[in-house]
DNA sequence: GCGTGGTAGGAAAGCGCTTTCCGCACTAAG
DNA sequence: CTTAGTGCGGAAAGCGCTTTCCTACCACGC
């Protein structure tokens, strides 16, 4: 009976066990205990430790995370700062980055700011309030002069706070980043187009204020140009970074420059849209008309015809991040560069002859 | 120069500004900076006030979140387990939990176990470690007794430990949950099969140890038993709750019952991979044969032809979990029901005539 | 037998906050 | 003028741990 009702034991909302409970049923100090249950270069006599061991089994205890933070002075706490936890891009960063801190046995705090630069600052903030050891931005930076700045100090600040930060793609802030080369991506997507004969290309851009999204186009622009083909700004839509985004912007495409073969969208999402619009005003893709998105999503593949897109390795590029920013600080800024690649797939095919102009 | 200066400081390494440090700063008693800069029911006075505002600015000075926490005996901390945050129907949970914890000025740590019920335990014990002050499981419930009974023990010593705890979907345990009734949508996706006219249907289910497939299974069951339709073994393919699940268990199941007119795969994903499937051997849907899913996802309108299913609101689920393991601990078990409702697209049609048999 | 090292256990000093309790100054009431 | 009441500031006692130091003890060598 005895035995059944100790195994029970505070099953009841009481005051929690804590580590003194633990010492005094153990008969030993807290120090001793500590030493147990939390690993200590010190070793403990065989016998205490079990008593020890015992114990804390018995009471169930479980150690007080803040209080142990506090006295080591150092938490086991990740940020994950993205735009969207519902956008698969960032799902699968958050997927990498998240394995990576589970073999690290961190626990991630992870914040969606719903791209809302405002909340960014705010999240950064409140992670070193919560003294996170690392962070890691995961959006896209944005162009603004003063909101980097802004963003710039608050990751120094974070940084004196003796935590690591780092980012994935351009965030116009000197930190450590894995920089995707966004820009030459859009460069080799835009050449496929160029290589298939077409000429009259439309663009499908989301917020001009992403980084992302200007080197994205960057790229594209410098590819057409280096082609001597024109991008007249009625060839290019903008939208939100969304399928309703690339719907709205495809249409209002189509209606300003109606000759346009081929349409790349800066991601996949708006290429998904993209194809919903020319769906609905019945244009066979590819044959009258070639789409192209960037990421390579899942949805890449859900679409029919299936997208020809930029692959990025994200889930991969999530796990580098964060093994990079849980690295010591080194001396001088860290970067990697990851590139995309080109995956051909069903919704791009040869310029179709040019109409009576 | 020196408001210059005094701006900058503190910019560099050396050791992290306290609380002490600002009361210094702006010679007032530790009790009055704590008072000022962090919400208190004592009034300060105004200079005093604006002394320690000052100073906490030039300082840059950020409370530090741990001590608070030992000191309050309560953090800003919420816990979130999830299968993977890969899979939109986590992400959309997610992403509607997430609003909820902003709105509260909650922190979340999101866990992904991976579908490995010892990862969930092992996450429920740290967020307990962490002192989070509420955890939602959101994973489909296990159909293991002995898993079912340590997760029990598990959430009892989180709730001992003051912490609250709920879950979307059946566990098997008893705790606060929002109950997504899975059994009523298979039964009335498969009775919307039957009125097609439907009499060959296949199931294409994930792992059967999962109580939501279980839950859809028997709706279908149900549906086809009233209206004495026969579901013969080879009808049921198994695999995993993925897309190429569904296209691996289509395969199979097409082998074994190649008569079938309409599959019901128990979730978008996997009606995606069935898609697949039928594309490559070759079948038109729905003419040939319909298809549905269930949860009502992004993928569901990306797919050609569109995918009936039943729609599930999970955002606002996550949304109403959260608020519900946020409320102070009820005198009885709290449950909240949400059904979901068909959406008819494409994918279906009425069945085709009988082939010669 | 004594000094020497090495080891295991414990006492206690923090870690950075919050909050109780105390005291002072001032006002209002008697 | 005294007394009670009120408002505001500060001293100090924790919160639950970790870790430094100190002490006691043991084994060993000479």
């Amino acid at each position: 009976m005895s035995t059944l009702r100790s195994s029970r034991a505070r099953s009841h909302p009481g005051a929690p066990v804590t580590l003194a409970h633990v010492a005094a049923r153990a008969q030993v100090s807290l120090a001793t205990a500590s030493r147990v249950l939390n690993g200590s270069e010190r070793t403990v006599g065989e016998e205490l430790r079990e008593r020890v061991m015992a114990a804390a089994l018995e009471l169930r205890y479980a150690s007080h995370g803040p209080a142990q933070a506090l006295a080591r002075a150092t938490t086991s706490i990740v940020g994950l700062i993205v735009h969207d936890v519902r956008d698969p891009y960032f799902a699968a960063i958050a997927a990498g980055a998240m394995r990576v801190a589970r073999e690290d046995n961190l626990m991630v705090m992870l914040a969606s700011t719903f791209r809302d630069p405002e909340l960014e600052l705010d999240y950064l903030e409140r992670l070193r309030v919560q003294r996170a050891r690392a962070v890691l931005l995961a959006g896209s930076g944005n162009t603004s002069r003063s909101f980097t700045q802004r963003l710039g100090e608050s990751a120094r600040a974070f940084e004196d706070g003796g935590g690591r930060i780092a980012c994935v793609s351009h965030h116009g802030v000197s930190m450590d980043a894995i920089l995707l080369d966004n820009r030459q991506g859009g460069r080799d997507i835009a050449q496929l187009l160029l290589d298939l004969g077409h000429r009259d290309i439309g663009i499908v851009t989301g917020p001009s204020q992403l980084l992302t999204v200007r080197h994205r186009l960057d790229g594209a622009r410098e590819a057409l140009a280096d082609a001597g083909v024109p991008l007249p700004d009625s060839a290019i839509a903008l939208g939100d970074f969304s399928r309703e985004g690339g719907r709205d912007a495809a249409i209002r495409l189509l209606e300003a420059s109606p000759k346009i073969t081929a349409i790349f969208a800066l991601n996949d999402l708006m290429a998904r849209g993209v194809l919903m619009a020319l769906e609905a005003t019945g244009r066979r893709v590819p044959e009258e008309i070639s789409v192209v998105g960037f990421d390579d999503l899942p949805v890449a593949e859900d679409t029919s015809p299936r997208l020809t897109t930029v692959r990025l390795p994200l889930e991969e590029i999530g796990a580098r991040a964060m093994r990079m920013v849980l690295e010591p600080a080194g001396e001088r800024r860290r970067i990697e560069r990851i590139s995309g690649e080109v995956v051909l797939r069903e919704s791009t095919g040869p310029a179709p002859r040019r109409r009576r102009s």
